[in-house]
DNA sequence: CTGGGTACTTAGTAATCCTAGC
DNA sequence: GCTAGGATTACTAAGTACCCAG
């Protein structure tokens, strides 16, 4: 309810008005028309183009200031431009309400000028001067009748509340912080685990510092954590100076635990010890990456092999000879074929594309009749691809069907081959390549609508490849006849390898694995960005609820699309090249048409995000937010126009970065996440299931998870798959009744007097098991049974042949399904007289019964099953109706369940610290690739259960 | 700025592995 | 043993961010 409303904004006397409400989530009410169109339509939709008003298209005024009527005419009247495009409209009448309130905005407009200059990003700082805010009465929700609340409303008063908790902890930490640091001036400080070089003198810069944060908590009396970069703690061990910088000098000095092997990890090569970098001292200079890089360069897709010469594909019912590399092309698209998910082939830009380069290349390099004669193939439909499908498929099935002996073969060989890839040494450390595959040729599979879609990427060429390898290392040789684009030895870069894609002109590199220590350093940097934030979350978000009322456009959109991002969780939205990719936003590139309005206080999203994933929510905001979206789509602005048209990514960044090193739009996503979860976590102390089993304790740090991905409307959920899976069970279950329902009837066949002993009750069919349901499922019954038959049949003869026996006949097959025809008699009978003719050998009553306790036995764990599924599809339901049914592609695998989750959200050390203080083995958390990608959160607070986010 | 170029993270989906339940 | 379906991994597309020259 009326949440936010009223207070709005009384200018002076609370600044930040009622903005630290914080639905990160939204609230109900979903579109359900706009939920239910289908995904085609969707892109349909978006599509429309913008409709340009008259004349003025788009002027470009990003920042500057427009004199009405000044037009420019060089500008494309549409938005349609090439490259990365963004048009804005003309004079916009920015005048407007802009403080006020209260009242109707369409009466408001006072003019007020504002100054449309860009120049000002300055206000910021200034800003500061007002009180602080009341801090929470008013943050607080209105408790009320949330009862009735969706999901997402509980959750958005969650995360307000934590919000809240956030500003109220900083402070605290600041006082602490305040307090260490006067008493550091006085005297040296304790010593710290890994000794950091926080007294080095870190650039006065903004070299990033990141705190290291993990290290100082525990022993610091303070306990609260935060890094304490400010100072440098003395460590009681060596001092590493400047051997930082070398990064080879790791230090030994681990405090107390896992100084393992004690020895130095040198740079030398073969010591297999582990490098535990977040033990180590920070280095100043980050910018070098490596010193030494070893590596053998990048394993190449094999070489095409030609299909046997009777295998061909067929134009119009007769056999075409390709050449070899338009016989490839076919291939591409025939490996498709196969696949569960043919969709790409329907798809007419996909169909379009992969014509017109196939065409391309049989052009180029001929194809031919039977007679040898040159032919041309003029449409993809007239293609028939079927034979070259079934050598393929049969050709899969070989493999599938090869001996264990073979497959052993198989992959001995294959490991043999990858071996020298697998890893680098990087400054002397062994570490893990991740892609040193050159990606294979294949169709281009762009996502959503992607203009390439189906385009061939093309095999690479070592002449394409770019290395990148220590100067003193053996560079890889080039596969004979040919040489690499280039050597380098870029040693502030992390990549082995590097190459252009045809398509797109995509640069692919080829990179550590994601367990490696560079890998580690960036995801534990990313962490601790995240974790700084917290430091100046109070303030920025004073700042941008302040500067919602800005006179200056540019701030006052800046400010709307950091509310966006902060509270929704949007992506930053660069801009992208219109003509040659999907068309998709993020916040800085919403348009006009991606949010609707709904007063008082609601706008509803509908766009397509990354990866074409369609965001449609609606959302409570601020009141002064709605006022501004409501002016950002001014008219003449209309289809098409930019919502924040004097806002880009780089202009919100760079204030970002005013506030903190480092800080970019990303962050707030990390931060949101790992706070957000951080605090879940924290409450589940007093949750009595936090005693319980480790199952009950995994699904209650399951459940925080969840919330956080709704929170952060991270994974998408659900999903068609998951509805019919749900209805499958259901229909499990169902039939299980239908055979106790039947069993119960063969008592009565053995011994009808048991209907007055049991009473009639006892046989009445349960009522959801109508006549027609029955019939459905007797057939399905029937059909699943024939198929078992015939692929029993199958794979017996397979097996025969495979021993050289000769195979059953086809009759064998007909006797055997003789067997259906009999159930299918039965059920008929059993429909026809209600009667059930007992099975089995000697059937009797207490056998019955027998088998009756068996089936309920079996409904139970299925109905738990679904109960489980249940408590998940409550999740899941809401999540569906808050993020409003993201429609998922056809076929597309239903992702988001308790395990991959804001993966790259959480800082990993959360989950730790809840395995160890709940006593659940982070096994259950992480699988084992997760668990050595996050070997270095393992460790490092391995034996702190304080730490905290 | 702007636009091109580059490096690196995030994320959907396909392929493969694994396991519970016949 | 076999298989379906969930879990995990592999692959690579699609983002973000930042730098630099004009």
């Amino acid at each position: 309810m009326g949440t936010y409303s009223s207070d709005d904004d009384m200018p002076l006397a609370r600044p930040n008005g009622s903005l630290s409400i914080g639905n990160w989530l939204i609230a109900a009410s979903i579109l359900v028309s706009s939920s239910k169109k289908s995904r085609a339509e969707d892109i349909a939709s978006d599509k429309s183009g913008p409709k340009k008003g008259s004349g003025m298209a788009g002027l470009s005024i990003r920042n500057g200031p427009v004199e009405n009527g000044e037009m420019d005419l060089d500008s494309p009247s549409t938005n349609g431009s090439k490259r990365k495009s963004r048009v804005s409209i003309a004079q916009i009448n920015y005048k407007d309400e802009s403080e006020s309130d209260g009242e109707p905005l369409a009466k408001r407009q006072r003019s007020k000028k504002i100054r449309e200059s860009d120049s000002d990003d300055e206000p910021m700082v200034k800003a500061r001067g007002n009180k602080l805010p009341p801090s929470h009465k008013e943050t607080a929700l209105p408790e009320s009748s949330s009862d009735e609340q969706p999901l997402g409303v509980k959750l958005a008063k969650k995360k307000a509340d934590i919000e809240k908790k956030a500003e109220k902890d900083i402070k605290v930490i600041r006082a602490k912080e305040a307090k260490a640091k006067a008493k550091a001036k006085a005297t040296p400080k304790k010593a710290v685990k890994n000794e950091s070089d926080d007294d080095l003198p870190l650039a006065s810069s903004n070299k990033k510092r990141q705190s290291n944060g993990s290290a100082a908590k525990r022993k610091s009396t303070g306990l609260k954590k935060e890094e304490s970069d400010s100072d440098a703690p003395i460590s009681k061990k060596s001092k590493p100076p400047a051997a930082a910088a070398k990064g080879k000098k790791a230090t030994p000095a681990k405090d107390t635990k896992d100084s393992k092997k004690g020895k130095s990890k040198e740079a030398s090569e073969d010591d297999e010890e582990e490098f535990e970098w977040w033990n180590a001292p920070k280095r100043e200079d980050d910018s070098i990456k490596w010193q030494n890089l070893e590596h053998n360069g990048v394993l190449f897709a094999p070489e095409y092999e030609p299909l046997p010469k009777h295998v061909k594909m067929y134009y119009d019912g007769q056999p075409v000879t390709l050449s070899l590399e338009a016989e490839e092309v076919a291939t591409f698209w025939v490996a498709m074929m196969t696949a569960a998910s043919t969709h790409h082939l329907d798809n007419p830009i996909f169909r379009k594309n992969f014509f017109a380069d196939f065409s391309d290349f049989i052009k180029k390099y001929g194809a031919k009749d039977a007679k040898g004669n040159k032919i041309d193939i003029k449409s993809l439909e007239r293609c028939d691809f079927s034979k070259m499908q079934e050598y393929w498929a049969a050709k899969n099935e070989a493999k599938k069907s090869m001996t264990k002996e073979e497959k052993a073969a198989a992959k001995a060989e294959k490991d043999a081959l990858e071996a020298p890839y697998l890893h680098c040494t990087w400054d002397g450390r062994k570490q893990k390549v991740g892609n040193f595959r050159v990606e294979p040729p294949s169709l281009f599979r762009g996502r959503g609508e992607h203009p390439k879609t189906g385009k061939v990427k093309t095999r690479v060429l070592p002449e394409q490849i770019t290395i990148n390898i220590g100067k003193g290392a053996k560079v890889p040789t080039p596969p004979a006849g040919h040489k690499w684009k280039a050597v380098q030895h870029d040693q502030k870069a992390t990549w082995l390898a590097m190459w252009q894609e045809n398509i797109n002109g995509a640069y692919k590199y080829v990179m550590l694995g994601a367990a490696s220590d560079v890998k580690g350093q960036s995801d534990f940097k990313k962490f601790e960005k995240a974790r700084e934030l917290k430091k100046y979350i109070d303030k920025i978000r004073r700042d941008y609820t302040k500067d919602l009322k800005s006179e200056i456009m540019a701030d006052r959109q800046r400010a709307t699309a950091m509310y966006l991002i902060d509270k929704l969780a949007l992506r930053a939205g660069n801009e992208k090249d219109t003509e040659n990719e999907a068309d998709t936003v993020g916040c800085c590139s919403l348009k006009y048409e991606h949010i609707s309005l709904q007063p008082p206080d609601q706008v509803t999203f509908d766009f397509l995000g990354k990866d074409s994933i369609r965001y449609n929510e609606t959302a409570r905001v601020d009141p002064q937010v709605f006022k501004n979206l409501k002016l950002f789509k001014k008219p003449p602005k209309t289809d098409g126009d930019d919502l924040f048209d004097r806002l880009n990514t780089s202009q919100l960044n760079k204030h970002l970065n005013s506030y903190m090193p480092g800080l970019t739009a990303k962050v707030f996503r990390t931060y949101n996440a790992s706070h957000t979860m951080s605090e879940l976590l924290k409450q589940l102390g007093s949750d009595p299931r936090s005693r319980g089993t480790i199952a009950e304790k995994v699904k209650l740090y399951n459940d925080c998870n969840r919330k956080v991905a709704i929170l952060c409307n991270h994974k998408r959920t659900v999903g068609a798959g998951h509805e019919q899976q749900m209805q499958k069970l259901g229909d499990r279950i169902k039939g299980l009744r239908y055979q106790k329902w039947r069993t119960k009837k063969m008592i009565l066949d053995v011994e009808p007097t048991q209907k007055k002993k049991k009473g009639a009750a006892y046989f009445e069919r349960d009522e959801d098991l109508d006549d027609e349901w029955i019939k459905e499922h007797q057939q399905f019954l029937i059909d699943e049974q024939r198929t078992k038959i015939t692929k029993k049949f199958e794979k017996d003869n397979e097996k025969l042949t495979a021993n050289k026996e000769r195979p059953m006949p086809e009759k064998e097959l007909k006797e055997r399904l003789q067997a259906i025809k009999e159930l299918e008699a039965k059920f008929k009978k059993e429909n026809k007289t209600g009667k059930v003719e007992a099975e089995g050998r000697g059937p009797t009553v207490e056998k019955l019964l027998v088998a009756i306790d068996k089936i309920d036995e079996r409904i139970r764990v299925l109905e738990t099953q679904a109960e489980d599924r249940d408590g998940n599809k409550e999740v899941a339901l809401s999540t569906s109706k808050i993020v409003s049914l993201i429609n998922t592609p056809v076929g597309a695998a239903n992702t988001e369940d308790a395990n991959n989750r804001p993966q790259n959200y959480i800082d990993p050390r959360l989950t730790v610290v809840f395995s160890k203080k709940f006593d659940v083995p982070i096994e259950k958390f992480f699988s084992k690739t997760l668990r050595d990608k996050f070997r270095w959160a393992i460790k490092s607070v391995e034996d702190a259960e304080d730490w905290e986010f």
